[in-house]
Parts: structure tokens; C-alpha cells; sequence
RNA sequence: GUGGGUGUAGCUCAAUUGGUUAGAGCACUGGGUUGUGGCCCCAGAGGCUGGCGGUUCGAGUCCGCUCACUCACCCCA
């Protein structure tokens, strides 16, 4: 009989890995709180439309990526490829303009894009993603990466680095794509077939392709940052001055592009060199424009998105460490004792005392063996004589020390002397 | 979607040029004089060698197909 798998590209996250997860998630609340960021929860499936107008027709995750199929009524449906667009609609359907003090937000969970996987991309992957509404001084830019970079501080993330661009706006991209597009269709001979298909598609990507040949052709090419019009061009100096103001290391690169249509002005990455062929972690920009296309009032956006399994392959990189061990081990021989050690477990755990206990009984070498294995600080040894003494003793795993607790009062005197306020 | 690599016990891996009953370490279970863990010793359990088909007296080993995993391309978090 063929056993069911899971889906292709989507991942158990089992018990030995949770606390990864756990950690990364609460530290990240705790920052985005700090900044003044309210969660937002919105459905992973969404209008297929949404995507397709938000990100762009002709990108790779709309034109091959997503996760679409229609539902009963023939209406298509998709399971969010990326949080922002959510976070628009659902900013616009409620009119949530309407609660000034509510401009900035985040959202943590799944998205689904249908790729080939590799190491650090998944069709199942989470983000952490924020979002900024109704705010267009560059000062926010500043911030926005400025808290992308204490988080990861914070979390301890090691060989990371800040990359940032500007990608102008709608005034001055056409000029420079004009110019661009002319460039490159001069050199059209000299290009792989990869880029002389970019080269129309989006010729911003030429810049990132990793042929040698490519790169001799794009000598001399018109950059970006040279057609910036007077106003992208002040917001872009004003970002990396406060950049510099806060202290923040980053790095100019005028190459990098980002996959989706709705960005302009600031973008900006967090990439690294030690995961394999994926080396963002996490990305964002501006998106000035999206809102009014999306149907809603004009304002202006900013936000990212952070690879939350990237982040823990690399916080991985450092040392695992085990999840929380048991406190306490109740170890019982004989019948009415495994009758009386198992209510005893329960008033245990009632009382916040992680403790375990062997069902099964078996001989006490073995339960002391497991109580080992499982890493416990003490265990109580509970035997039919010790029911009828009224005392039991409690071992302390570490000192080999044992003492006796009484077992009309065995709860409180267990809570004392596991949490060492007792000795 | 395109290419490469790999599939043997829960995990990491063995198994001469095809040749008996597919092994080891770790992990697991039990025991080492009646009720005390780690180290050590002994024992046990655990596999249709990913699946299907073919070649052969004989296939974990060779061939074909398929599935899965993995890395890379494309692209992205």
C-alpha cells in the first residue's frame, strides 16, 4: 500500500525543531511592538486577481509560481504567494485609515509558492512581514531597515549584511529602462539566452546574472541611481544619511532588483553567503503606488518580508539546543502506587511543575534510566512502603542527594523542593 | 519547468569482480541477585535494500521505468 506524504515542498516542523521557531516568532513580536507595529491576521487564500494585479502580470511568481485553482463556483482562488497585498486589501476593505494611530502592521505565517525546492525555499515557507501605511519621509525608510537590523542583532544572526537601492518612480524608471533597454539591445549578441529574453521582459535583471560573458557586455552600462529624478534622488541621500545617523552599516548596490512590479524608490535586502544559492533573508522596499491601484486612497508604503526557515538555517549554524526537559520524574512501584503517583502527576502538572511519568511501570532501574535520559533535575520515588510510611524520598540527579517529603502535603513540598527554594 | 546527485534499521553508514540467513555504531527495550540513573557488560527488538519490471542458476549490487529526497539553474523570502 502507497503511504501518504506530505506535499512536495511542504514541511513538518517537528518537536525537536519548534523551539526555533518559537523563539524567532516571540523575539520578533517583542521588536515590532517596540516600533509600534499591531498584528494583523488575514486569509491565506485570497481572490486570485489580488495577486495578479498587485504584483505584476508578467512576474515570475504570477505567470508560474502560484498556487492557483478554482473553487465550486468556477471563482479562482489562490494561497497567498506574499503577505503585502493581503494586508492592502484588507487595510482598504475595512478602511482602516480611519484609525490614524493604526498605520503600521505586521503579519506572521505561511505562503505558498509552487517552485522547485532547495535548500532554503519551500512551496510552503513562513515570513514575518510588516507593512507601513500613509508615511513617505525617508526617515521611516531609515527606520523600517533600521529595525530589520535589530531584530536579527537581537535573535543573534551572524553573516548577514544590509543591501540598499533606489529604484526611482514612476517619472524617472521609463527614462533609464529606455536607456537600459537600448543598452542592452546594442549588445543583444553578446548576452545568454537567459538575459536576451530578460533583456524585454524586465532588463533590470540582466544586472544580477551570473554569466561571465554577461557581465564583460554590461561594462559601461547606464546605471540607475544617474537617472534618478531631483526628488528620488533627495528621499534616496536622506535615507542613507539617516542610516548613517542610526549607526546602521549598509551597503550601496545599485544592481539589485527585487521581483515584484509594485516597488520604487527605497528597496532593500539582508543577504547572506551561507546559505547555498539563496542568499536573501529577508527583503522589502517601497511601494508608493500599490494602495490607489489596489482601489484604495493614494497613500504611500513600505514594508518587507523575512524568510523565517532561512533565518533559522542559519541560526542553526550556531549550537541546537534541547527543548525544555521535565522538572520532576514520578518513579512508582506497585499497583496502589501507580494508582497514587499518577493523580500525584496530575496535581503536579495542574500546579505549573513540567513532570513525567512512566505508565507502563516497569522496574525502578528503568524508570531511573528513562528519568535520566529524559533529563529531569529530581525524581520522586513512590512505593507501596513509602504509602504506608507517609513519606517518600526525592532524588536530586544531579548530587545523587535524596530526601523525604511528606505525602499528606506532597504537592507543596514537591513545588519547594523542585524549584530550590527549599535547600 | 530544466539539469546533476542520492535512495539499505528510527538516525549515520557498511556489505570483495553479481554468490549462503543483508551488518555495525548511535538510539530503543530488557537484564547484570529481589526497590535507584549516567560508564561498562550481556541480550532483544527493529529491513519485502523506495516501488515496478527486466537480465541471470542467483540481484542490495547490472539494465529500464517510476516515485521520493537533495543540490543547482530560472526566480525569490
Amino acid at each position: 500500500m502507497e503511504r501518504i506524504q506530505a506535499i512536495k515542498g511542504m514541511n513538518d516542523i517537528l518537536p525537536a525543531e519548534v523551539h526555533w521557531w518559537q523563539t524567532v516568532e516571540t523575539t520578533a513580536r517583542e521588536v515590532l511592538e517596540t516600533f509600534g507595529y499591531k498584528e494583523i491576521r488575514t486569509p491565506l487564500v485570497e481572490k486570485l486577481e489580488l495577486f495578479a494585479r498587485s504584483i505584476g502580470e508578467s512576474t515570475d511568481i504570477v505567470e508560474k509560481e502560484m498556487y492557483s485553482f478554482p473553487d465550486r463556483k468556477g471563482h479562482w482562488l489562490t494561497l497567498r504567494p506574499e503577505a503585502t497585498a493581503s494586508v492592502v486589501r484588507a487595510y482598504i476593505q475595512h478602511n482602516l485609515r480611519a484609525d490614524p494611530l493604526l498605520q503600521k502592521f505586521y503579519c506572521i505565517g505561511p505562503m505558498f509558492r509552487h517552485e522547485r525546492p532547495q535548500k532554503g525555499r519551500y512551496r510552503q515557507f513562513h515570513q514575518i512581514d510588516a507593512e507601513v501605511f500613509g508615511i513617505q519621509d525617508p526617515m521611516l525608510d531609515a527606520e523600517v531597515m533600521y529595525m530589520l537590523c535589530c531584530f536579527l542583532e537581537k535573535l543573534g544572526v551572524q553573516g548577514v549584511g544590509l543591501h540598499i537601492n533606489s529604484l526611482g518612480c514612476r517619472e524617472c524608471r521609463p527614462a533609464f529602462r529606455q536607456a537600459l533597454t537600448a543598452f542592452l539591445g546594442d549588445r543583444a549578441e553578446e548576452l545568454c539566452p537567459d538575459c536576451d529574453r530578460r533583456r524585454h521582459v524586465n532588463p533590470l535583471r540582466v544586472f544580477d546574472c551570473k554569466v561571465e560573458r554577461c557581465r564583460k557586455a554590461l561594462d559601461g552600462a547606464p546605471e540607475l541611481v544617474d537617472y534618478l529624478c531631483p526628488d528620488c534622488r533627495d528621499h534616496f541621500q536622506k535615507v542613507q544619511a539617516c542610516l548613517r545617523d542610526l549607526g546602521t552599516p549598509f551597503q550601496l548596490d545599485p544592481h539589485m532588483v527585487r521581483g515584484l512590479d509594485y516597488y520604487m524608490r527605497t528597496t532593500f535586502e539582508v543577504v547572506t553567503d551561507r546559505l547555498g544559492a539563496q542568499n536573501a533573508v529577508g527583503g522589502g522596499g517601497r511601494y508608493d503606488g500599490l494602495m490607489k491601484d489596489l482601489g484604495g486612497p493614494d497613500l504611500p508604503g513600505i514594508g518587507f518580508a523575512i524568510g523565517m526557515e532561512r533565518l533559522i538555517l542559519l541560526l542553526q549554524q550556531g549550537q541546537s539546543r534541547a527543548g525544555r526537559a521535565p522538572e520532576l520524574f514520578v518513579a512508582v512501584i506497585g499497583d496502589r502506587a501507580a494508582r497514587e503517583g499518577f493523580g500525584l502527576v496530575q496535581r503536579l502538572r495542574n500546579s505549573g511543575i513540567r513532570t513525567e511519568f512512566t505508565y507502563g511501570g516497569g522496574s525502578l532501574k528503568s524508570q531511573m534510566r528513562r528519568a535520566d535520559k529524559l533529563g529531569v533535575s529530581h525524581v520522586l520515588i513512590l512505593g507501596d512502603e513509602e504509602l504506608d510510611r507517609g513519606k517518600a524520598p526525592v532524588r536530586n540527579m544531579a548530587t545523587k542527594e535524596q530526601v523525604e517529603i511528606p505525602l499528606d502535603d506532597a504537592l507543596a513540598a514537591l513545588t519547594r523542593y523542585v524549584r530550590g527554594h527549599d535547600h
